[in-house]
DNA sequence: ATGAAAGCGCTAACAT
DNA sequence: ATGTTAGCGCTTTCAT
């Protein structure tokens, strides 16, 4: 008793047929105002409600897309995909959502039920266990528009819209420098994750722009997690020459390394500086507050949808030509609070 | 050149029907099991993807639910997000994805975007704006399954998942006077909500319980928000007799208790107690760490989609009967951390 | 156990 | 400016 209303009903109503009903429903240029003005009326009083999947089924177009997703529970991608569906809806897209909790084999299902819900595209953040992108690559070779944001792969082919990590890196570590610390150390992520690998590089890179020799003993391999943070301080602290400071790969681990260093009743920042990556919310709220580097949620998801959107609107017009591969890199912004202020 | 197989394909591949090809698919009875394995080895050979646009269309099941949101923002309803996703997942059923800004508009747009979309059923958490409620109703007679969380409506007849939040206010405030706070107060919420009001009539049931009267003074008309808190600090503690210990509506209130406490340079839990609401994920790591009350929202998430699940297969069913209205009541957990550990 | 045929609701060529 | 007709890919009677 519920979606009963067609538009054959309406056409039925005012004396014509379901063609011109469509039309006049999608605002056809072809329609007389007079046309349209009834037929929205009678929409209106027979309380018609438009069938999407039957549209999509004869149109070929779902007006949805797919976005994959390591975990929503990790703030930065609730954020991210937070400006994706503000600017799909806007554009009538609805928003598919696939969680991988960091597994290829959940990223393959996602692929899949997104493929049979014939989504217009696809947003993907590449789980960590994977490192075999096949599935990808024959979403790419279905012609399926797809875009990686944050956790993306360059030797696909496909466009991509990441911040800038090995910037990010570099100003943490500058800053770290700059205030004064003097034995800097590292606790970087899965280094086959390549924004993680970015990090390190761009820690590397500030320490030697600095004329510091980078001492690997400073480099702990660590992970996105409190534990791995603990860990780290723990290690670091019993080497000949401890650090006096950390960049920590995420906030997270920089939550860990913070509280641990309180259980030693080391003092920050005055004894030792600590700076993470990813602006979660807690940073603001902890003591001391987190020094970090923000990484433009937000907009990585709108940037996302709008390139996400240009393939599917070239792909549709021409279906020949090869869209071209773009990369966006957005700026890293630092926020400085209490974790590195020395000075 | 993408989604080219379908069922028909494959029925050629191996000189037989569509019919049987879906039949063979969908694991039907009737179908011998040589065909099926002959039918599933070309499927895979084809890469055939099932058009599930097509299979709604037809059979009149989406497959898809649609959730209503007022924000992905609030942590909490990311979380119950992601208890509705794993269930639905699980069971084979997509979800869609609507925030509505705590804007009636964008809830009725929302709503609207599911009919369309034909999803099989809708779980809505009501937008603080909303007070005509007559956008639901029309759901609810259209005969599309529906429950509310958390921010449900009693008056509907619409089922509804939420917890106990007299209960939980019950229990906080309990709390505070257990551990020797004399004076506590309370900073409430919007009360037109019901959940708010049911804390504030948490936090009156536990003072009377105690023998202790109600002293309006000190229950300060807030809201979820950082500014609320310390508005209300600021203002209960001019007052000629301020309170020594406090119950916000919500952790981020408490978190704006605190610090405006902390400005004061008046020691918590020692010379005043907090406890917040919702278990947001800072409470933990802030300092001093906070007491909170603990919602169970991946808990919450999982119920609904079980719920609105039993709805729509008795729909499907008897079609005629009435579905049971069912009202699911979470126990609320309590979290005592530094924040209230006077003792 | 399988086939034939109809149709879900809509859109898009091709008329007129 | 509007009508006619066909068909998107699948499921579902009704046959056999």
């Amino acid at each position: 008793m519920s979606y009963k209303v067609t538009i054959a009903d309406i056409a039925k109503e005012l004396n014509t047929t379901a063609a011109t009903v469509s039309r006049a429903l999608n605002n056809h240029p072809a329609i007389s105002d007079e046309t349209k003005h009834r037929v929205a009326e009678a929409a209106e009083r027979l309380h018609y409600k438009p069938n999407k999947i039957a549209s999509s089924l004869r149109s070929g177009k779902s007006f949805s897309i797919g976005v994959i997703i390591p975990s929503a529970e990790i703030n930065f991608f609730g954020s991210v995909v937070h400006g994706i569906e503000n600017l799909a809806n806007i554009n009538g897209y609805n928003v598919l959502i696939y969680q991988t909790n960091e597994s290829r084999d959940f990223e393959v299902k996602g692929l899949e039920t997104f493929l049979s819900a014939r989504v217009d595209g696809i947003l993907a953040s590449i789980a960590k266990e994977t490192s075999d992108y096949s599935h990808f690559i024959d979403i790419k070779q279905r012609g399926i528009p797809i875009v990686f944001f944050d956790r993306a792969n360059d030797d696909l082919g496909i466009s991509s819209v990441v911040v800038d990590d090995y910037r990010g890196g570099y100003l943490a570590t500058e800053h770290l420098i700059e205030q004064g610390y003097r034995r800097i150390a590292h606790i970087s992520g899965p280094q086959h994750i390549k924004i993680f690998n970015d990090r390190l590089k761009g820690y590397m890179g500030a320490l030697q722009a600095h004329n510091i020799k980078v001492d690997f003993d400073l480099v702990y391999a660590g992970d996105v997690s409190i534990e791995a943070g603990k860990a780290a301080i723990k290690h670091m602290m019993e080497l000949p020459h401890p650090p006096d400071a950390v960049f920590a790969v995420e906030d997270f681990t920089a939550l860990g390394a913070i509280k641990e260093l309180k259980d030693r009743n080391i003092k920050i920042p005055e004894q030792f500086g600590v700076i993470g990556f990813a602006n979660e919310l807690f940073g603001e709220h902890i003591t001391p507050s987190l020094s970090t580097i923000d990484q433009q949620t937000v907009n990585m998801g709108k940037e996302s949808f709008r390139l996400l959107l240009e393939l599917i609107n070239t792909n549709k017009s021409k279906a020949g030509k090869e869209a071209k591969l773009q990369k966006v890199v957005l700026k890293p912004v630092p926020i400085f609070r209490q974790s590195s202020a020395k000075r």
